[in-house]
Order: C-alpha cells, then sequence, then structure tokens
DNA sequence: GCCAACGTTGGC
DNA sequence: GCCAACGTTGGC
C-alpha cells in the first residue's frame, strides 16, 4: 500500500440475525472474528467483493429479533473468499446450482471489535441526520449496505458516544 | 425482453 | 402471523 493506492476507509452496515451469530458469539468466537455466511443477494455479494476493503468500518446489527438495531461495531478483517457453505448440502445456505470451479457465493471475515448499547432501529428512524442512511429508506432489505462517513460519525461518536 | 408467479426479507 | 417490498425464475 502506498499513497497512490491507499484510499479512505468505507463504512458498513451488516445484518445478522442474532440467534445465528450476535455480537456476544462474535466476540467470544477465535480472534473475535466470524466468516461472514449466508449472503445470497448479488448486490450484497458485490458489496463484499468490490466495495470492502481489510480495515473498513462495520456496524453490526441485530436484524429479524425482538430489539432490531445496532449491537455493536466491527470491522472488515479478510480479503474476499469463497463461501463454503453454498456447497454443504446440510447447510441451509446450500446452493445446488453453484459449481466449486466457479463459487457464486462469496463472503469476508469480520472482526468484532466491542459491543455497544443497543441502539435500536426506531431511534435510527427517528434522527434527522440519518434520514438518508441507505438502510433506512424504503423497501431496503439489504443485508449488506454501504454507510456514508458523516452517518459513521454520528452513530459511532454521537449517538453511541463513542463507547 | 416482458412480466406474472413465487420466494425471501424483516419490521411490526 | 401479517404483509409490504423487492429479487428471482421461467414461460412465452
Amino acid at each position: 500500500m502506498n499513497a497512490a493506492t491507499a484510499r479512505a476507509p468505507h463504512y458498513w452496515l451488516m445484518k445478522s440475525e442474532p440467534d445465528e451469530c450476535s455480537i456476544d458469539d462474535a466476540l467470544a468466537a477465535p480472534g473475535q472474528t466470524v466468516p461472514w455466511t449466508g449472503v445470497r443477494n448479488y448486490q450484497a455479494r458485490n458489496f463484499m467483493r468490490d466495495g470492502m476493503q481489510v480495515g473498513d468500518g462495520v456496524l453490526f446489527y441485530h436484524s429479524s429479533c425482538p430489539e432490531p438495531g445496532i449491537a455493536g461495531i466491527a470491522r472488515v478483517a479478510s480479503e474476499v473468499r469463497t463461501d463454503p457453505t453454498q456447497f454443504d448440502p446440510a447447510s441451509p445456505y446450500h446452493d445446488g446450482a453453484s459449481k466449486p470451479d466457479a463459487p457464486r457465493w462469496l463472503l469476508r471475515d469480520v472482526q468484532a471489535l466491542r459491543k455497544t448499547r443497543l441502539l435500536p432501529l426506531a431511534e435510527l428512524r427517528a434522527h434527522p441526520g440519518l434520514a438518508t442512511m441507505v438502510v433506512l429508506q424504503r423497501g431496503s432489505r439489504l443485508s449488506i449496505t454501504p454507510v456514508e462517513p458523516g452517518h459513521w460519525t454520528l452513530i459511532v461518536d454521537g449517538l453511541l458516544g463513542g463507547r
């Protein structure tokens, strides 16, 4: 990496069902790092493949649960690689149409940095400064969305008070 | 390429 | 469990 190839960090919001992998689960994993398996949407996959860079900031979001919202801070911890669950017939993420010599689905490793207070979806929606957040747009269902630097700062340093 | 049918997401 | 919204599939 040199000055010509370096770029400012990007930021992301990544949804996880806490029943499957909560922020506590991620913090308890070896190296506080988990493979982000199960992404089966091309746009979200492309964000991981083309948009992310090791070190990018991640808002760790709990979805499909009693208290949806941001639960922690993490970072992108690996280059993109094949998601092995697509080839596992026993996995709910199995994709029989994906061939090992041309894997359809990819993942990044994600390292949890810290748990935050649960910042509820309703609080995100209520904040005027976050009105244009991608994840808050009507009909947005993507499990991975980009986060603008200003939104990151507002959330991490503002609403979460840096804690 | 169109588009209806179907499947999935995810908040409520 | 409901349902709005969106993505994918597949016939034509």
